[in-house]
DNA sequence: GTCTATAGGTTGATAGAC
DNA sequence: GTCTATCAACCTATAGAC
């Protein structure tokens, strides 16, 4: 059983180090550019050798990408569950934010990759994962719900069209995020004032 | 003299049927997904044909990308000249995302293919491109200057991050945009109103 | 599990006829 | 100006040795 368990653990090993090569490389040249034998050589084997854990080039997109938004949901609700009794819904909506956007910022092959290949990917891949996706978008969506039931946001505002342009600022931010410059917490603070009272309050 | 400007005319006629067509493929599929002969296909013509007009698909690329910047630029300075006296510095910057924002939502081929292909395009082209997009970005950063300096920004913000967050917003809106749900100048109402006094304001 | 070898197809680009 | 034909390079995927 012990034995058991080493071999399989190999081998468990190699497919995450081959998912990571992936991630890595769709997220730098998109999913049309890369080629299995960049991913290939970026996991330390030769491209036939991949076909043993994956399907192809569509399985391991959609393997990234399904850990990719996993990933970025667990971060904006790890960082909501670090928050005292309190905060206010707005505050919770901040720290998904940050929780969310640190990770995007911060070494996440797998969720910019997700960002980048979503617009090229095959039309199944694409659609399955947009079902997943969705997910995503009602938590956020049970966010901004309660966050204007609580008085906290002006009935003016249509809260899908707030949340998307939102989120939008965020899943830009990796293509012009400097590291020399604020850091993703300053930039969320940004984001934070301007939600709560606007440019000059 | 006549004739001389006809057949130029034609030509140059062509020239822009082929650009259109290779924005609209690059839209579509990307720049590396995108291939010659689809491009050609949009144009009428066998892709041979193309570098007639072209160097080669980098050149097509960066010339879509060209007229992508301008033109989103373009539509960003008519909406604020179509501002009355009345209008303080928060209302041109509103003006500016109208415009910007109302081109990218409809038929803007050239402005959403060169937001896709950025990230795709070989380094050459991505740096020269870089440069021209920067004098976007100045465009962009003098209108905060501006609201900062007449007291409408506080002085928290950081506003190059504060710009980076919502253009990042408006660039994100062709991934999710529906004509069947708020208008382009629904969406900048949104964010006007947001910018002004917060989402409880 | 990983390799080599290769089939089968597409791509960007060029040459030369018309 | 536009076409046809073609090249060399590269791609995904598969087959079979080890």
């Amino acid at each position: 059983m012990n034995t058991d368990a080493e071999l399989d653990s190999k081998s468990v090993r190699t497919r995450k180090r081959v998912l990571a090569a992936a991630a890595r490389v769709f997220r730098q040249q998109g999913y049309a550019a890369a080629s299995l034998r960049q991913i290939a050589d970026a996991a330390d084997m030769q491209a036939g050798s991949l076909y043993y854990y994956f399907d192809g080039k569509e399985a391991l997109a959609e393997a990234v990408m399904d850990r990719g938004v996993a990933e970025a949901q667990r971060s904006a609700e790890a960082a909501i569950n670090r928050l005292d009794d309190a905060a206010d819904e707005i505050d919770v909506i901040v720290a998904a934010f940050s929780g969310h956007l640190t990770y995007l910022l911060e070494e996440a092959d797998f969720a910019v990759a997700t960002l980048r290949m979503l617009q090229q990917t095959p039309d199944a891949v694409r659609t399955r994962h947009l079902k997943k996706q969705k997910a995503f978008g009602r938590f956020y969506g049970d966010l901004f719900d309660r966050a204007r039931d609580a008085g906290l946001i002006d009935p003016f505002f249509d809260l899908s069209a707030l949340r998307m342009l939102l989120l939008g600022a965020l899943n830009w931010s990796p293509e012009w995020f400097d590291r020399r410059g604020l850091s993703a917490d300053d930039l969320v603070a940004q984001l934070g004032r301007m939600l709560r009272s606007g440019l000059n309050g």
